[in-house]
DNA sequence: AATTGACAACTTGTCATACAGGTGTACCAA
DNA sequence: TTGGTACACCTGTATGACAAGTTGTCAATT
């Protein structure tokens, strides 16, 4: 590749040193030369039959062991975990702009946040609960025209939810609503402008938020569940309802 | 947690300082506290933040970038690329070695199942409604001393688990489940062996089963969510007990 | 013979230092 | 204004050292 094409910045700055030996180590695993459960070379003679430093070995085999393929132990070596990446949970994003599945999504994320509203209403501490407080405040005054004002009203509005999954303590909690957020984000902004184009604003989810925030505060759990469940429930329907295709209105 | 119990491998070998780095970089990128597109702070402030060495920033920032969260160039710096991994979400392994973590992941695991076993209820087949009653009566018969009776107490009874995620109809539920129960086997499979070994056993999760499928059979959602919630918290609480050192018998 | 315990020889994890090479900026000269 | 250039700062890499953990050996002990 040409030096002013790859100084253009597109593609390929050159690999480095420990992309290379990424490369040669994920090669020797995923081709079976090193079998799942064997122990690696140590990173010093690695480094010696590769001609680099030790950095570089350890470099790459941290990016591997990020990615599920290897595992160390201080004092014992390296071990082959995997011959292919780790999968987590994930959802293809394609799977988004399926009704279908996009339904399904939402109710998914019904379960996550019913619960975490009804620990953060058992044990969240004055700091979180003020926090949610001022997420529920910062919605109110959310609104707006144009596509910067629904942005900042989808916005606000996930940083609410957040707020509450943050309370729980549980970083889990947190993880997960912010994967599901962000695969939820762009639809959520495509639903509210439609439903502004189509005069069906409403801004039920205010005060839902509200009450909410009340439920927790008070420390009540059933009710902070309810109140949850109702919301989303209504949100859902809602956004669902404007990304149905209207019969009414030219598309 | 006990020197000698950690050392018998099952449990949490402790984090490195590169695992406890990365998810300090992580959690300000995940939660927006480094927005994408802004640049990171130089490696050695924040070695000199964190107080560790730049190696050890190196190695967090590496990762990273394995995960496609970070990007960096020589002469300009790290860049936030994206705000979720490009994996999905994504438990570390290391996590559920740890009892605070995993009883996090516990945590999360109630607010999803529960969801599941009142959706189960409202809609499911009769078929699938068949499948949960099989599992809960396979989970009856599957006792038997050493690992492989263990292993196998364990492989039913999250059969029936997965069965009511399967009765959902939601595709996200019976793959999350999944997930999280690869997370968690091993770690049942030590609770239950441990529990065998101090003579703790107790066969109340067989009939809680029952009870739940009951539920799910009427189609009562708020029993079938009551009886969830108990067996969940029931068997966290076991599991967590047993994973806890014992003073009374050597290790 | 079986068990224990000290020890040596490894391993990975971390630190400190140094330098090469790339990038951006302030400043000076034409 | 323009162009270059020195400087400051960044990441990438190398090297050497030591801490901390594991494993196998082997002699001493029971």
């Amino acid at each position: 590749m040409s030096k002013a094409f790859a100084a253009s910045g597109f593609l390929a700055r050159e690999a480095t040193l420990s992309d290379q030996a990424t490369e040669v180590l994920r090669h020797n695993i995923v081709n079976g030369i090193w079998a799942v459960g064997t122990m690696l070379p140590s990173e010093t003679s690695l480094a010696g039959n590769l001609d680099v430093s030790r950095t570089v070995i350890r470099e790459a085999v941290s990016r591997l062991k990020a990615e599920g393929m290897l595992s160390s132990q201080q004092g014992r070596g390296a071990f082959v975990a995997s011959d292919r990446p780790r999968m987590g949970f994930a959802i293809p994003e394609r799977d988004v702009e399926s009704l279908r599945k996009l339904s399904q999504i939402l109710e998914l994320r019904l379960g996550l946040e019913i619960e975490a509203a009804a620990i953060a209403a058992l044990r969240s501490s004055d700091q979180a609960r003020a926090a949610i407080q001022a997420a529920a405040d910062a919605f109110d005054n959310a609104s707006g025209g144009g596509i910067p004002g629904v942005s900042q009203g989808v916005t606000t509005d996930l940083d609410f939810h957040r707020a509450i999954c943050d309370a729980t303590g549980n970083d889990y909690y947190l993880d997960f609503f912010n994967y599901l957020g962000a695969s939820l984000r762009e639809t959520m902004l495509v639903g509210r402008l439609q439903s502004v184009r189509r005069g069906s604003e409403s801004n039920e989810a205010v005060r839902e938020h509200h009450l909410i925030a009340q439920a927790i505060t008070a420390g009540d759990a059933t009710l902070a569940r309810d109140r949850m469940r109702l919301h989303l429930e209504m949100s859902s329907e809602r956004l669902l309802e404007n990304l149905e295709p209207a019969d009414d209105l030219p598309q």
